[in-house]
DNA sequence: TTCTACGATGGACAACATAG
DNA sequence: CTATGTTGTCCATCGTAGAA
C-alpha cells in the first residue's frame, strides 16, 4: 500500500487554531472548531490504523470534489485492483442510539445521519468517475475509529465498521486480491487533479487585527511564550524559527496585508527587538519598495484557496 | 577549569524614500 | 513641507563554543 496523497491539517482548521489562541470564539464557532479538531484526530487515528493495509493499493486522503454544483469531501480512498474503497471516518465518542434512521446522542440531541452522508458521496463519486470515463466498483465504509463509541439499536449493516470490528475488517481488506497497473495510477492522478478548492476564510468567525492578542504562540500547546521563547509545555525554539512561524500565522490570517518590520514586531509583541525582526525578515525574504510602502515579499503556501 | 573570540542582539542615530 | 517607516552604521553587551 502506498500513500499517494497524505493528510494535512486543513487550511480552515489551521486558521481556526491560529485564531483561537488569539481571541475568544462565539459558541457556534467554538463548537465547529472543536468538531474539526476532533474529526482530524480521528482521521489521524485512521491513518495509523490504515498503515497495516498490506495489499497492493493506493491511498488518497482528504479529497474535495464538486459534481453538479455540489461539493463533497472524502476522508480516505483506497484504490485496489478491482475496487475503489471509500472511507468516511467518524471520531464519535460515548453512547449514541438509533431510532429508525435518525441518530441521537444519549443526551437526546439529533445528529446528521452519517450513512446518508456516505451514500451521498458514493453517488457523487460514482458520477465523477463516470464523467471521467471510469466505471470502477465502489465500496463505501463508515469507520468509527474511537474505541469508546457505542451505538444502541445498531443495524446489521456491512457498511458500518465499529471499533471492535476494525481488526477483522483489516483482515478482510488484506485478503483482497490486488495487483495494480498503470491504469490505477492514472485513476489516482485523475482524482487528485479533479479536486476543487474552497476558501478556508468563508466560515471563520469575524476577526480583526486590532482585537487579536499579539505575541508568539507555542506551536504545540498554542499558549503564548515569553521573551525566553521557552514554553511551559517544554517546547523551546530558536528565535528565527519562532518569528518565521509567527509571520506565517500573520500571513495566513491576513493574506492581503503587507509584511513590514514594524507590523511583525507588533504582531510578536516585543518578544524580540525590532532590529532582530528586521534582520530575520531581510535574511529570509525579498524586499520591495522603500520607505512607507516598502514591504517584504513573503510567499503564501497556498495560492488557490485565497479569498 | 578559565579565557577568548565570535556571532547574535539591541540601542542610538543619521540618512533616505514615499504618502499625504 | 511633515510624518512615517526602512536602512545602514557604530558600538556595547551577552552567551557559548572552542582554545589554553
Amino acid at each position: 500500500m502506498k500513500i499517494l496523497k497524505p493528510r494535512f491539517v486543513s487550511p480552515e482548521l489551521k486558521l481556526l487554531r491560529f485564531l483561537h489562541s488569539r481571541m475568544g470564539f462565539p459558541i457556534d464557532d467554538l463548537r465547529r472548531f472543536e468538531n474539526l479538531e476532533k474529526g482530524f484526530k480521528g482521521e489521524q487515528q485512521f491513518d495509523i490504523w490504515s498503515e497495516d493495509i498490506l495489499i497492493d493499493g493506493l491511498i488518497l486522503n482528504d479529497l474535495l470534489f464538486e459534481v453538479n454544483n455540489t461539493v463533497f469531501q472524502i476522508d480516505s480512498v483506497l484504490i485496489s485492483q478491482g475496487t475503489l474503497f471509500q472511507f468516511e471516518v467518524k471520531n464519535y465518542e460515548g453512547d449514541y442510539y438509533l431510532e429508525g434512521d435518525k441518530w441521537f446522542t444519549l443526551s437526546g440531541s439529533t445528529i446528521r445521519n452519517p450513512l446518508h452522508q456516505l451514500e451521498r458521496s458514493e453517488t457523487m463519486l460514482k458520477q465523477l468517475l463516470q464523467n471521467n470515463g471510469y466505471n470502477m466498483h465502489i465500496e463505501s465504509y463508515l469507520i468509527f475509529i474511537n474505541p469508546n463509541f457505542h451505538l444502541y439499536n445498531a443495524p446489521i449493516n456491512p457498511s458500518i465498521i465499529f471499533p471492535t470490528q476494525l481488526t477483522r475488517f483489516m483482515d478482510k481488506l488484506n485478503r483482497t486480491p490486488s495487483k495494480l497497473n498503470g491504469g490505477h495510477s492514472k485513476l489516482a492522478e485523475t482524482l487528485v487533479s479533479k479536486q476543487t478548492f474552497q476558501s478556508p476564510y468563508k466560515r471563520l468567525p469575524n476577526y480583526d487585527y486590532n482585537r487579536l492578542e499579539k505575541g508568539i504562540c507555542c506551536p504545540h500547546c498554542r499558549t503564548f511564550v515569553d521573551v525566553t521563547l521557552k514554553c511551559k509545555c517544554g517546547f523551546e525554539e530558536a528565535p528565527s524559527a519562532a518569528i518565521l512561524r509567527s509571520i506565517e500565522e500573520f500571513r495566513w490570517l491576513f493574506p492581503d496585508e503587507k509584511i513590514t518590520t514594524n507590523r511583525i514586531y507588533e504582531w510578536c509583541k516585543g518578544n524580540k527587538s525590532i532590529r532582530t525582526i528586521r534582520r530575520i525578515l531581510a535574511n529570509n525574504f525579498e524586499y520591495e519598495g522603500y520607505g512607507k510602502p516598502g514591504h517584504y515579499i513573503v510567499p503564501i503556501e497556498f495560492n488557490r484557496a485565497v479569498r
